[in-house]
DNA sequence: GCCAACGTTGGC
DNA sequence: GCCAACGTTGGC
């Protein structure tokens, strides 16, 4: 199984919508990169950090659980819809989404800022400058890494 | 609100 | 196929 780590910015959709809905699906990806991973290789099982982006204290505030792999987003279908996108329909679509499972908040929010401080995650994506993927693996070892520090800041 | 970094688009 | 212009992301 594989750990993500998926960005949304709260004011559209936070870790407390996630919570009310229990399962929900994460549509309005537009990105190119982060379509092939939810397409290609997202599966049920796997788990990833939820994080808050756009916000006062951007960071990992919980986890999620992938329960269903990557099929067409009909948001793209959709007119009306603010992901809404012409070049994309139902017999050639362009962009995916995965279905997510609500598992639990983390007791803190890790910030941003002091992931950025740690040698260990210095390969994340998410800590490099520019970085705009909203999608991005995480390796086991970043994983654990960071469920350390939620009892233990640093 | 600002702006740097980046991805995408489209003219040529 | 290049690359300038543009729009978006997202930290600060």
């Amino acid at each position: 199984m594989n750990y993500w780590l998926m960005k949304s910015e709260p004011d559209v959709y936070g870790i407390n919508h996630l919570e009310q809905e229990g399962t929900d699906h994460w549509d309005g990806v537009r990105n190119y990169q982060a379509r092939n991973m939810m397409r290609d290789q997202m599966k049920p099982g796997d788990l990833a950090f939820f994080y808050h982006s756009n916000t006062e204290v951007p960071g990992i505030v919980g986890i999620m659980e992938i329960v269903r792999e990557g099929y067409p987003d009909h948001t793209a279908f959709d007119p009306e819809s603010k992901y809404y996108d012409p070049k994309s329909d139902p017999d050639n679509p362009r962009w995916y989404m995965v279905d997510v499972r609500f598992v639990r908040k983390l007791r803190r929010v890790i910030p941003l800022a002091e992931l950025k401080q740690y040698p260990q995650l210095a390969d994340m994506p998410l800590v490099k400058k520019g970085n705009r993927l909203s999608i991005m693996p995480v390796t086991p070892e970043q994983w654990d890494f960071i469920l350390s520090l939620e009892d233990a800041p640093a």
